[in-house]
DNA sequence: TTGACAACAGAACGATCGTTCTTTATATTG
DNA sequence: CAATATAAAGAACGATCGTTCTGTTGTCAA
């Protein structure tokens, strides 16, 4: 796929599609690429098949590969001056699910509510990626089970007893009596910002 | 929907979902269900669609909705009280995607180096989730271009001039001489912490 | 200036789609 | 036993679908 315009065709369909999760008839496309002609609508959904951004289901529909879902990323230290083409920077390319999920099956998302950590930049509202496990090492932010309720702090050791320490001098240190139940370690950190 | 055979066309839909991305004709159902008319097929899926597990496109599609992909959080390890805050979604796919990116073809990543932000919680190594426009509000927390470098602060106003207001007392605040470029608003914040 | 190619437009067609309507079999309930 | 609800089957139909084939531009290099 090397035609300028199917690059154009592409960020229209993926639009669409994260609005509606459905590719949609070729007399549909014609409006949303804004042509006329389901001939080349055909044509375009070819190239981004053999670009592999789409391919069929066994019934014949398109359906999105894992590369459709791939997003540029950049450094911070880009020269700017290239006002649209900074998606052009080649190279990285990546999904961010399977950047912060290494495990699905072990992965869960927990809201976090509080400001208890907030001075590990960990915010109210922020969403957490939690692999559940039971073990964790010194210096990992863990989600421990205390008094019936998901907290999530850092797991510290004092005195040869673990402890849990929030990341806000407003709050006490956590030193459960007897074991400490661990439900797993934050791998991943998410926030959505309003708009 | 309470009708006992529809849980299970449900989940075989899901199943057929989960392999292909996308809910099929119905004519295709029939076989998949089991089943031999194509009128039944339709009233099941009305019923799906009435009990929330698919919707439709304006387009007249089928897509599946929250609750398609919502799974019964039984298998938790834990007896915990109220875990308010577990999203169950654990969905199949792309849910974080999905969750941060609206318009996919205006939406960038760009990596944030340095901790001017840091009180806003965004950190050296974050990624930023940006969507690209040139206009933005007060308050914003927006990409500029000064100096030929992005540089990633909140947008303010003082006397009726627009500043860059850095999240950290260490840094100065920008004030552009002549025009202000900005390059995007800061919709989404991903962060990877080490395993 | 010509000819190749890219980028569409448009018509034509049979297959398939979703919808509606009618009919049938089995199970449940009063 | 009769009435009713559930769970389909099946036909019929017009709309829409994807596909193929043929034209029409505009561009650019030879």
């Amino acid at each position: 796929m090397n035609r300028d315009k199917d690059t154009e065709y592409l960020s229209k369909l993926q639009d669409y599609y994260a609005d509606w999760k459905n590719i949609p008839s070729y007399a549909r496309l014609c409006e949303i690429f804004g042509i006329a002609s389901k001939s080349w609508v055909k044509a375009i959904l070819t190239r981004l098949g053999d670009a592999d951004f789409i391919e069929r289901t066994p019934d014949g529909a398109w359906i999105p590969t894992r590369q459709f879902f791939a997003r540029p990323l950049a450094e911070s230290s880009v020269q700017a001056g290239m006002p649209v083409s900074v998606t052009a920077t080649q190279g990285d390319f990546f999904i961010i699910d399977e950047m912060l999920i290494d495990t699905p099956s072990k992965t869960t998302l927990i809201t976090v509510k509080g400001d208890s950590m907030i001075d590990a930049g960990i915010h109210d509202g922020d969403v957490a990626v939690v692999e559940k496990r039971m073990t964790a090492n010194i210096g990992d932010i863990v989600v421990a089970i205390v008094d019936d309720d998901f907290t999530l702090k850092t797991l510290d050791r004092e005195n040869g007893e673990f402890i849990l320490r929030p990341a806000n001098p407003a709050y006490p240190v956590i030193r459960p009596q007897g074991t400490l139940e661990i439900f797993g370690v934050l791998t991943g950190l998410v926030r959505k910002y309003r708009r």
